[in-house]
DNA sequence: ACAAAAGTGTTTTTAGTACACCCATGT
DNA sequence: ACATGGGTGTACTAAAAACACTTTTGT
């Protein structure tokens, strides 16, 4: 039987207390989330981590998804705590180092952190307790470990709600992206479908973006112009929340 | 030199974690928060608790009010962890028996509440350390403990979100009140006056308040309405966002 | 030349804001 | 009788939704 993996010192870390990233990443075909793949397990899960003595659990968060990523900076957002006594339950790590064992087996309150993140940028990484790190689609994750469900359940509904007083997108889209791009991102999101015209009208009326002159090319039909975040606007926008310009 | 409290077993909770609450009241002349005077300070505080091994961090919460208030259900909404591995600095207590003190020594993460409460159904209670407990008007509170008024300051901000897209006033206003009453507690929490007839308008149009027949007695000119929620509809209203009924 | 996608502008509907008159009550 | 606050309805303005035509490009 295979080991649980030797983490140097679980005495680092401060106990019953842990972060749940739920990592959103954008492709042509739909929103993907990031999930490990246990080992030993059938399950697959949100890729999560302990809080150092002297971290603050957005460090740990970041760390963490650095770690499953290797991106720098992350867009992360906080947005529920869970600490059910039993949301865990039924799922005991019962093998390994016996300091491995005693730790994973104690009652644990997460922290659960929304990570928006360029999709091709992400090179996944599975950490010491899972086999696997890929990309899913939101619609297609299947039953996941413990109430890892409902941490992803509570993080698209945060996410939607953002969508509605703060910019999305800066961190989902490459640099350069086109206006159907960012509304296929949009729907996606939200789950339904937009006007063409009033979406491009309302993004445009934020001030947050800036059109280039480049279009895109080498595209069947019309091709669309180019679009980039104005960072400065954007930046803004997150703290003040959205505002039509003038 | 007092001591500080004999907190049965101090085992009973999970080290590193607190809840802390910001309980809002409100009063014909503002809105109110609950506030502690800890013995050996100088300083105010938000009422606070640890979190007990079984327990749920809203369990925790709840359990810390009603010590606090008498009250039993309590409208309460977690909004922000506040896990600054300094936030406690420059407060340590240093006097007590030597359980507590290494206790209170402790690195605290500790998850914000705000709770709603029916001001004049409120008997204050002090807890152990503290030996006062009242109500201060939010635009009078000076100084607090540690990060305390960051904690308020991030609670009114979560406050003002929800008038936007949940109903307030169940929690916080006498079973029957009037229309004034309400608009007056909306202009409170928001700092700024709205139009009395599209007030009414949009809280009516909500379709969360039941008009009475009765109306206000002994009060000069001429007599308010008596509303109240409707339960049932106020409920659905929290759940899914308040929209215009028809 | 045509199908498919993207650019753009106008109309309609709805929500929000501004505003004015009448009524009841205590002084 | 009058000052004050409360009840109610209408007109105006701005935002959101609905909608259609033209342009470009690859096949």
């Amino acid at each position: 039987m295979a080991h649980l993996p030797f983490i140097t010192d679980f005495n680092q870390y401060l106990p019953h207390l842990s972060v749940d990233c739920v990592v959103f990443g954008f492709q042509e075909n739909g929103l993907k989330v990031l999930l490990l793949k246990m080992k030993h397990h059938e399950l697959w899960a949100l890729p999560g981590g302990f809080v150092g003595r002297q971290e603050t659990v957005e460090a740990a968060a970041t760390r963490v998804l650095q770690e499953r990523t290797g991106l720098g900076k992350i867009f992360l957002q906080q947005f529920h705590v869970f600490s059910d006594p039993h949301r865990s339950e039924g799922n005991a790590v019962t093998e390994g180092e016996p300091a491995a064992i005693a730790w994973f087996a104690q009652r644990f309150i997460t922290i659960g952190f929304y990570a928006l993140v360029p999709f091709d940028k992400v090179i996944p990484q599975p950490d010491l307790i899972s086999d696997a790190c890929t990309w899913w689609d939101v619609s297609d994750v299947g039953p996941l470990l413990v109430d890892h469900h409902l941490i992803l359940k509570k993080a698209l509904e945060a996410l939607r709600l953002q969508l509605h007083y703060q910019p999305v997108g800066l961190n989902l889209l490459p640099p350069k992206f086109t206006m159907p791009q960012l509304q296929k991102l949009y729907e996606t999101v939200l789950g339904r479908t937009l006007d063409r015209r009033n979406f491009q009208r309302r993004m445009l009326d934020f001030g947050i973006l800036e059109r280039l002159e480049e279009r895109k090319t080498g595209v069947a039909h019309k091709a669309p112009y180019y679009y980039r975040f104005d960072r400065q606007r954007y930046q803004q926008a997150l703290e003040e929340g959205l505002e039509k310009s003038q």
